[in-house]
DNA sequence: ATCAACGAGATTGTTGACAAGATGTTCGAT
DNA sequence: ATCGAACATCTTGTCAACAATCTCGTTGAT
């Protein structure tokens, strides 16, 4: 209590516990960070956390204006979708590159996940499920051995908890999204580089069909009343 | 000296003055930086020096080690690479979406800037064919009202200004290029996204082919002490 | 009732001094 | 001469107080 967390620590900590703050929820678009609070609930000092907001607004998570403080960013349908078309590029390219360079070891994995999706969404294990996506996913960039690729798409990642979280929710979403997986696991694993790149984009390009559909009528809209 | 620059004002004026210093070779890899010679010799508090070089550690420019301060980040070719790879992702997809949603003054100006290239290759005109690169790739990607893409491109090609001066000089560089920016230049033009894509690509496979001939067995070693 | 001006409180921005750590130098022992 | 320990200096990190600005409720005039 008496010593907060300071420096390089506490603007790591800081900065985690905000991102997870934001993933369940605690924390909405648009709302307002001050400095002294955040110090004063997370334990770390001022100093801390300002560093820590400024690392999460170059991730574009958070919107800093001078003299006013962090926010919570606001990503718009049409923002979402840019970014899904931006994933799309880099993940194809990291899938071609996976299906010549990823190692045994790798494609064993890659398989047992394959099974391990087709067992969950037959079980209606949709948490389990989308553990898995989130895993072959990132396996298919280790492959890939992008690094620079990865580095991009993590920040692509940031802003978008709010969409992912929504279209997950959709009834029917795991079946529909895993033939593509799958192909995208087929052609990792058997070494067709194009085939995997068509697989990574025709499953992005559902992602932003699903977006798409998700748009409703005006991100904030006037409230009936006041 | 009696008024120095501080906050948003100072951070952004040190961070371009930094940036400009690299490309016009002030600064080498490896090189180390005071924060309280920069703040001396940008008449900037240290305070606003500190936050700047935060901001360029943040674009992958400079490297921080915790308490040894910043240095100028060393790319690797290697690193070059995987750097364009994912510029040749991005880039077919601005190239696409352009080729689709340019509006006739933006297909204009690239009419006019394909006509300047070939004049100015015929003239040797270096200086200008260079300027005109740059403004081309710009107009593909303002013209692909990609602006997500657009910030990645900006931070993909920070570290890249040691690479891109090197490519330039390559005698008969130009004259290799040209036709690849005709290329892309006609596909949006006209309208065609598959053909914009694949010449952007083209492109761009060209230039990585240009950086693995390039590498050389170090790059540059940690320059002696100031 | 509406609006503008005002002001108290809240919040962010800035500063300068000091603490903590790294780097370089000197000097003695071998 | 070489190495290593003690020391001096340089550099970054931290803090607490203060300054500047914004927010929002209150008041008073129309």
């Amino acid at each position: 209590m008496t010593d907060r967390l300071t420096g390089a620590a506490g603007r790591q900590y800081v900065a985690d516990a905000i991102r997870y703050a934001l993933r369940s929820g605690d924390l909405v678009p648009g709302q307002r960070l001050v400095e002294n609070d955040l110090a004063e609930s997370y334990g770390a000092t001022r100093g801390a956390v300002r560093e820590a907001l400024q690392d999460l607004a170059a991730e574009e998570i958070l919107e800093i204006v001078p003299r006013r403080g962090a926010r919570v960013r606001t990503v718009s349908v049409e923002e979402a979708i840019q970014i899904t078309e931006c994933r799309s590029a880099l993940e194809q390219l990291c899938a071609q590159k996976a299906a010549t360079r990823a190692n045994e070891e790798q494609r064993a994995e890659l398989r047992r996940i394959g099974a391990d999706m087709r067992r969950a969404v037959t079980d209606g294990a949709w948490d389990a499920y989308s553990a898995l996506n989130q895993r072959l996913h990132e396996l298919v960039i280790e492959a890939s051995g992008q690094e620079v690729a990865r580095r991009h798409l993590d920040r692509l990642n940031g802003p978008m908890v709010r969409f992912q979280f929504r279209l997950a929710l959709r009834p029917g979403r795991p079946a529909q999204s895993l033939p593509q997986h799958l192909a995208i696991i087929d052609a990792v694993v058997s070494g067709d580089a194009p085939a995997a790149a068509r697989a990574a984009a025709a499953h992005l390009d559902d992602v932003i069909e699903q977006l798409r559909s998700s748009a409703v009528p005006s991100p904030t809209q006037a409230p009936p009343r006041a």
